[in-house]
RNA sequence: GCUCGUGUGGUGUAGUUCGGUCCAUCAUGUCGCCCUCUCGAGGCGACGACCCGGGUUCAAAUCCCGGCACGAGCACCA
């Protein structure tokens, strides 16, 4: 087999969901499997309906490198290639294959349905020719014509029957402005393309299957052949439902969320900024494989992949949800001694080397409210404790049996902090006191019998903020 | 409605091409036990599936026919 190329074919409309990132996964490990390459393409030919985001090209091409860890081979934008698909639209025009289409899409269509043709089909090359140049112009309106590719009228598929392949847009294109009049539709744009960067293999949803054969009648036309193509059919993830992009635009536009980055949108920024790992996220991918099945997965299956990928090298740290103080009693006897200071290991397996420290010289202690109300507890690294009128009395360093170990911290380590959870479409907001050891905005850390949280917000007055990423 | 596609445990997946090696793989989940100075990690075990009905065959998850269910397309969106 010789070189594959692949490609990922996002519209720029908005930055990258994870829906998308099946593709950039499935295609660039295809890509590395075989040796070939990818082409990211931006599919930005449609200016009005779903017009592209300037900002998102950028975005979109950084967030493909965080994904599959390397740049794409080959990055192009159909806004820059309009001439190309114009000549080649103006060639099916003058080979026969193609012919302008003055029906309005209600005549057309009911016509198709009864496999009729329609009164533009017949028309001679030269007065095509003429009224193509009339949409080039711009003379002949929006909706006043399109170009479609001759087909058989008999298919049993309606539709493919003489499919559109460009038709009149005169809304200003955000990065070309008005310089074109006629845009291709993504069947034909696509298709072109495809063939002139020598895409050997497709892979992409199984909706784009009737894109597949109305592309391959294209082909047959200008006597090429059709890639290689293989499907993946429709994933939702539960807590998420669908992976719309025009629809998340709208919310955000409308205040429902911060950005495209808000952590309760299935956006790959937001993933990131939640603290999802991209090897979580590719190992989801490449395990669903490539099946044509529609399936339903919970948000549990990727966390669990993220769990395993980050346990081993995050650093552990105190989290007391709703602190209550509780003052540290010394025995009468003074057979205890404790110092000024503890130390705690960064990680229970050693897999991050380092201690904690812990000055506990003030003798006041954090504790959730469900441990002061058991009576014999241990305090995580320290000591065993008996809760005695609302004092925690030290019996033993040693830990002496098997009681409850509670997670806690001296007052003097401790800062405010919230933690923030995402839940549906509200933020919980959960108020307590962090470690305050060698914290650092950005960083991951597992709390204790919490669970894994990312430090968002380190203000030089009051909270710390930390945002929830699962357990 | 028409066209196309898919149906393996709760979820996802392997096996389906060339029928037997499949009393069906792995992961996740749930439950139990062990271990552990986290309710984390680790270990062991249990639970749990071939959509239904016919047919071919010595033999079917795998082939054939017919149902049923689910999904997608039927845009001058991608």
């Amino acid at each position: 087999m010789g070189e594959v190329t692949l490609r990922f074919a996002p519209n720029p409309n908005g930055p990258l969901t994870l829906g998308h990132s099946r593709g950039v996964v499935i295609n660039s490990e295809l890509a590395k499997i075989n040796g070939g390459r990818v082409v990211l393409r931006f599919d930005d030919t449609d200016t009005r309906v779903k017009p592209p985001d300037p900002s998102a090209y950028s975005q979109i091409e950084e967030e493909y490198e965080w994904i599959t860890g390397r740049k794409a081979d080959v990055v192009i934008r159909a806004s820059d290639r309009m001439p190309v698909y114009l000549e080649y639209a103006e060639n099916m025009i003058s080979e026969g294959f193609g012919y302008v289409c003055r029906c309005t899409a209600q005549e057309f269509k009911s016509l198709r349905d009864n496999k009729d043709e329609c009164p533009c089909r017949g028309n001679e090359v030269a007065s095509n020719l003429t009224y193509w140049n009339s949409m080039i112009s711009g003379e002949t309106p929006e909706g006043g014509a399109v170009v479609r590719v001759k087909t058989s009228l008999d298919l049993p598929n309606p539709a493919l029957r003489d499919w559109p392949a460009l038709r009149i847009q005169h809304t200003p294109h955000p990065l070309v402005g008005d310089l074109y009049k006629v845009w291709p539709l993504l069947d034909f744009q696509s298709a072109i393309e495809d063939r002139l960067q020598g895409v050997t293999h497709i892979v992409r949803g199984k909706d784009l299957m009737d894109s597949t054969r109305k592309q391959t009648l294209l082909y047959e036309h200008f006597g090429w052949e059709y890639p290689e193509t293989l499907y993946w059919g429709r994933v939702k993830v539960l807590e998420f439902g669908g992976f719309s992009t025009s629809g998340m635009k709208a919310n955000i536009s409308e205040g429902k969320f911060s950005g495209w980055d808000d952590p309760r949108l299935p956006t790959i920024s937001a993933l990131r900024k939640r603290g999802f790992s991209s090897d979580a996220i590719r190992e989801f991918w490449l395990e669903l494989g490539l099946t044509q099945k529609d399936i339903s997965v919970p948000m549990q299956s990727i966390e669990a992949k993220n769990s395993s990928i980050i346990d081993s090298m995050t650093e552990r740290r105190s989290f007391i949800r709703s602190p209550n103080e509780v003052r540290l009693g010394l025995p009468e006897k003074g057979d205890l001694h404790i110092g000024n200071s503890i130390s705690i290991p960064k990680h229970p397996d050693g897999t991050v080397t380092g201690d904690r420290t812990w000055l506990i010289g003030s003798r006041t202690i954090l504790l959730e409210k469900e441990d002061i109300d058991i009576a014999s507890i241990r305090l995580k690294g320290f000591a065993d404790v008996e809760m005695i009128d609302g004092l925690a009395k030290l019996s033993s360093i040693e830990r002496s049996d098997r009681r409850t170990i509670a997670h806690w911290l001296p007052i003097e380590m401790s800062r405010e902090a919230i933690l923030e959870v995402p839940s549906g479409n509200d933020i919980d907001i959960v108020m307590g006191a962090i470690e305050d050891f060698e914290l650092a905005e950005g960083m991951i850390i597992q709390l204790e019998r919490v669970g894994f949280a990312i430090i968002d917000d380190i203000p030089r007055d009051g909270a710390v903020v930390l945002r929830w990423l699962h357990r």
